[in-house]
DNA sequence: GCAACACTCAACCAAATGGTTGACTCTCTC
DNA sequence: GAGAGAGTCAACCATTTGGTTGAGTGTTGC
């Protein structure tokens, strides 16, 4: 199970450093777009757009639902949820040096403020 | 300036989307390792280490001090900060769910506690 | 000064990626 | 029911990726 998370960053990371990946689900994000509707700002082919939307459902990033001919898409949060936290470990390495500042100064605080308890 | 910074994207997530890679990233949130120190855990030649330490370094998430014969690699974490940010955005879509789903818990027990006047 | 060490580099290979085109499957509309 | 529309699928292609091995470059220590 770890194995299986492993294997989701795997593809969420995957499919998020594609530039046309990532500019289709920033257009998920302003509602549901049919697979013709999110290609349609690309200059690829059709064929090739809805390879770059199978990459993003199989990364569980988007959903589809078939409405007669149209397939309908939309934003499925949950991984980019998991990739958020996942970076979140990491944060304490660049908010972290603003802590130890913050510590120095709180320090600083002390000792000028020193005797005069609360 | 957009460009550059679609460009750090691709290469971050490329980067973040294999896990020996992400491993390499976890031990060296321990603090500063070398290239063998780096390499030892895995079951691959050192040559291909070596490429994965690359990758890192031209996503800009490690930096590297030659000292001596050794390479010395330590975490970079800007780029992480800004893969973060970018996800950040969607935040709204994973948390605005729960908040919906708070509103309907605060609204129900609302209904439940109707009249007791706190 | 020479052997071992810590690496990188270059050449090579198999598999995956990202694109194309053409044919095919449904579905809608007239 | 026939044609147009929305989209997938399969075959193909060039490039990239992730690995290998073997040789090369500095550095260190005896």
């Amino acid at each position: 199970m770890v194995e299986s998370q492993t294997r989701q960053l795997d593809t969420v990371f995957h499919a998020l450093a594609d530039p046309t990946r990532r500019q289709m689900l920033q257009a998920l994000a302003g509602g549901e777009r049919t697979v013709g509707q999110l290609a349609e700002p690309f200059a690829m082919s059709l064929a090739a757009a809805s390879k770059h939307i199978k990459a993003l459902e199989q990364a569980r990033l988007i959903r589809r639902e078939v409405r007669g001919r149209t397939h309908v898409c939309r934003l499925e949060p949950a991984p980019l949820a998991s990739a958020h936290e996942w970076l979140g470990f990491y944060e304490r390495f660049w908010a972290g040096r603003l802590d130890i500042l913050e510590q120095l100064l709180r320090a600083e605080a002390g000792r000028k403020s020193e005797g005069e308890k609360k």
